[in-house]
DNA sequence: AGCGAGTTTGACAATCATTATCAATAAGGA
DNA sequence: TCCTTATTGATAATGATTGTCAAACTCGCT
């Protein structure tokens, strides 16, 4: 049976509290630094709970880390600022259609998909000259 | 000045000949069973000359290996079996023109955008009973 | 409230992919 | 051919994540 510790409230918390996308690592130290001494290796496990359960999402930033986020139920995707890190969560109903057809059209079955956009946001796109590299 | 090594081209030619994606872990190992003395680090190394160089595509499993595959020019999606590799280049023309409007339609700029299916193919679906664990 | 079974924790070791190091090698122009 | 210098490759280093396992804690039960 699943317990409840004050660890797992403590992640959960912890992840509601961020904008963005966190890290494992990351969030944990912001835990240590709130003073909690909560361990690294139980943040990843509630983390990895989190998101099995559905209340987290996560996804790998181009570098290959595992990062986490607050969920709002239901499947969703996410407009990123590169930047900022600004985190927009969007609908695309057409998308899902779109990749389980494609997927079953070619004799797929269980179907996933990642779809994601990257860019700058407003007010990073003013900073980023459009110029040259 | 960028040299012409015999060694980049194995890796080249190495994954020319492969169906799907692989990691650059199972591509060296592929090359040593091939009987070249290659290095890891120097496959490493010319893949990710490849991906920059626009002639291999790159993205991260699920378990965030990074995987190459050979490409044709152009930007493409994939369909991949999570199971045997097996994968299928998809146009996507219409998903290229939401993820465009969604990024402008948030005020986002320069938006790149992740996109791919996983799943079980054809074959591979027989196999894995759809039933309980 | 007290007990007991079994889950969860956490410090640390282990793993695994990837990158850095750096001396030796080899490519390409002169 | 000779020289300059990019490239190679064995290995160490890094860094995130997972496994380990005894001790701590939860929760149901009495």
């Amino acid at each position: 049976m699943k317990r409840n510790t004050w660890q797992r409230e403590a992640v959960r918390e912890a992840l509601d509290a961020r904008e963005g996308f966190v890290s494992a690592q990351g969030l944990h130290a912001g835990l240590r630094d709130a003073g909690s001494p909560i361990g690294l290796a139980t943040v990843y496990r509630a983390l990895a709970d989190l998101a099995v359960e559905g209340e987290a999402d996560s996804l790998q930033s181009p570098e290959g880390e595992s990062l986490y986020r607050a969920c709002s139920t239901g499947h969703h995707h996410h407009l990123i600022c590169r930047n900022c890190g600004l985190t927009i969560e969007i609908e695309a109903d057409a998308v899902e259609r779109w990749a389980q057809q494609v997927a079953s059209r070619n004799g797929f079955t269980q179907a996933q998909h990642v779809v994601d956009v990257f860019g700058l946001c407003d007010a990073c796109s003013l900073r980023e000259a459009p110029g040259t590299t």
